[in-house]
DNA sequence: CGTATTTGACCAGCGC
DNA sequence: GCGCTGGTCAAATACG
């Protein structure tokens, strides 16, 4: 009688067990599939990005060679509105220089020493894309060896690095990685929000704190976990009808 | 060999 | 103008 339970338990045990294993092999190969098409669309968004830009080009040249003597109302580009966001973003603790690893490709172009800081500046530049205007300058904080402030500055010109989220999973130690970088977009974000009214430490500081009891809260990283999927697979979907297609 | 980093030179703004 | 300081350039160098 028991005999019979445990057999079948066995079995199922066994079922189970086999089905894990299948749903691990297509894991391993979704995986997969996401490295690769994440890989075409950055080519395509590349390609996009340059196809654009010489279709600027050309409307300009054409543009300005109509520039008769009538209008002396320079087109004054309305720069100074670039938008700059300070990021506080928890240094790890092996690494020896300043951060690389957003899921962005920087390429440094200069480092200082400051008057009011001993550890020194350094000042990155995107190139992910050619003529991407996106700068960010790297500072650990006076008091906390182990915070490294970041400064982004301007908005990127092409698509987002997907292939961050591909590097989630990875990672070694990916919850440490995905908990920093989660962390990391947060902050942007709440200091989007709050940079107009408020600019001294101190909120910087406290939404620093808010983001970590965030990212402490189970409930609010299944939700957030849940949106990422969601967003994941939304662009899957969308790069799946756009490899259908051609 | 092509590309990324290093690092001193260089420049622009500001207070005096 | 002068000196200081934060930001950028670019030649040299390191790296894979
Ligand atoms: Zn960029």
């Amino acid at each position: 009688m028991d005999g019979h339970q445990y057999i079948s338990h066995k079995e199922k045990v066994e079922n189970l067990k086999l089905q894990l294993e299948s749903l691990s092999r297509e894991n391993e190969n979704l995986k997969m599939m996401i490295e690769v098409i994440s890989d075409r669309y950055n080519i395509l968004q590349e390609h996009v990005q340059r196809k654009t830009e010489e279709r600027m080009s050309g409307a300009i040249t054409t543009n300005s060679l109509g520039h008769g003597g009538i209008g002396s109302n320079k087109m004054v580009t309305a720069d100074p509105v670039v938008k700059t966001s300070q990021v506080f973003v928890r240094a790890k603790p092996s690494e020896k220089s300043l951060i690389v690893k957003d899921g962005f490709h920087w390429r440094k172009y200069g480092q200082k020493f400051t008057k009011d800081n001993p550890s020194p500046r350094a000042y990155f530049k995107c190139s992910m894309a050619p003529g991407c205007p996106v700068k960010k300058k790297v500072q650990r904080s006076v008091e906390d060896e182990s915070i490294l402030m970041v400064t982004y500055e301007g908005e990127h010109s092409h698509g987002v690095p997907y292939s961050t989220v591909v590097d989630f999973s990875s990672s070694p130690d990916h919850s440490l990685v995905s908990a920093n970088l989660f962390r990391s977009t947060i902050a942007i974000d709440l200091t989007q929000n709050l940079a107009t009214d408020t600019k001294n430490e101190d909120t910087c500081k406290r939404v620093e704190e808010y983001a970590e009891t965030l990212t402490k809260d189970p409930n609010y990283m299944m939700a957030l976990a849940k949106a990422v999927a969601h967003s994941i697979t939304k662009q899957i979907i969308v790069l799946a009808i756009l490899e259908i297609d051609p």
